[in-house]
DNA sequence: AGAGCCATGTAAGAGGTTACATGATTAG
DNA sequence: CTAATCATGTAACCTCTTACATGGCTCT
């Protein structure tokens, strides 16, 4: 078992910036920022954080609460705020984790180290490149030399094309974006 | 319980074309242009099948085959073309349907109705167009009254702007894309 | 008086993934 | 001789969603 999901990781960035109970990150969560990058719902941050509490990421201490179930405010851990670091100053392999998993990256970088958000842009542009590269080197392969059962009807071939260019061009949008980003005064 | 997942579609497109058997399908799902746009599991494919054989929009008979288990040959019911019609036809709500859903349907409307396809382009185009007008519109409240010159001082709504800007940009470059494809010969 | 907020969770269900089971045939 | 292909599926597992349970407080 380990962190897997986008939602972890913005809970491990809420506790950063300072110990908070479940219903109050959940509102964080609704209300703010990341709420528009990832959905989740009351019952998921609950099961999140059970999670986490069980992967000594985060601990938690009980906060009486007179007639209401008692508050359980978690912080992080050591290895929890090393693993979140490690895992803030890192660009996301694949382009369709940008919208998602950079976001909240850049969000939380803006808010703990806003000095190396250029660099995690830059590095983040150059993995998209990377990937970039590797698609358009498949643009002239797409239609190989017709032998054996996948040899390409004239059909596959032609739709294979316009869904490898699909995939160029949204990965060029997103350089576009980021390369409007660094631009951007305050970052 | 009702169709939800792009796959199933796929599978009563492929049945649109011949009755076949699932492990077929499954080959042509895994090798085809559709495997680049849908992964799939064959144990999944078996579920989907089951499921679509409880509504009703597939039958299957058996053809006996040695010793090897009998293969099921599933063949589209009038129900079930009906509804794939109705759906094809239909440009999908949301831009990040695009990707998959869109590009699906562009698919099979490309082998079995290709006059029609610029029809569901042209669509598509409009409701991405409609899309991005709402989210336009929000762009003024983002940044409210302004008080200071071009003052977005405020921390959240400084990265509410950029989730903003990210999805327009993104909005945007679909519609490119969409365009181009108009322009594509052999559509 | 009823709705909604606070604050925790559990339980049931829906859905997907991985591994397992069969067993002959064909390719390397 | 080993591995993959063919062809079906089941079973266990994991994850996410929705509904439920509690019960006082505040707002309209």
């Amino acid at each position: 078992m380990q962190i897997s999901e986008p939602a972890e990781y913005a809970i491990l960035g809420l506790l950063k910036a300072r110990p908070m109970h479940g219903y109050e990150m959940f509102r964080q969560f609704t209300s703010g920022t990341i709420g528009q990058i990832i959905h989740l719902e009351m019952s998921q941050m609950y099961a999140y954080l059970k999670k986490l509490e069980g992967m000594a990421y985060v601990e938690a201490e009980l906060e009486p609460q007179g007639t209401r179930p008692p508050r359980k405010i978690f912080h992080l851990t050591a290895t929890g705020q090393a693993l979140f670091l490690e895992w803030l100053k890192e660009p996301v392999e694949k382009p369709r984790d940008i919208r998602i998993l950079f976001l909240i990256k850049l969000y939380f970088m803006q808010r703990f180290a806003p000095d190396q958000q250029m660099r995690l842009i830059e590095r983040q542009i150059q993995a998209c490149e990377r990937f970039l590269a590797h698609l358009e080197s498949q643009q002239p392969e797409t239609c190989p030399p017709a032998k054996g059962p996948l040899a390409c009807t004239d059909d596959t071939a032609f739709f294979n094309r316009i869904v490898l260019r699909s995939r160029i061009h949204q990965t060029r949008s997103l350089l576009d974006w980021m390369r409007e980003l660094q631009q951007e005064p305050g970052i």
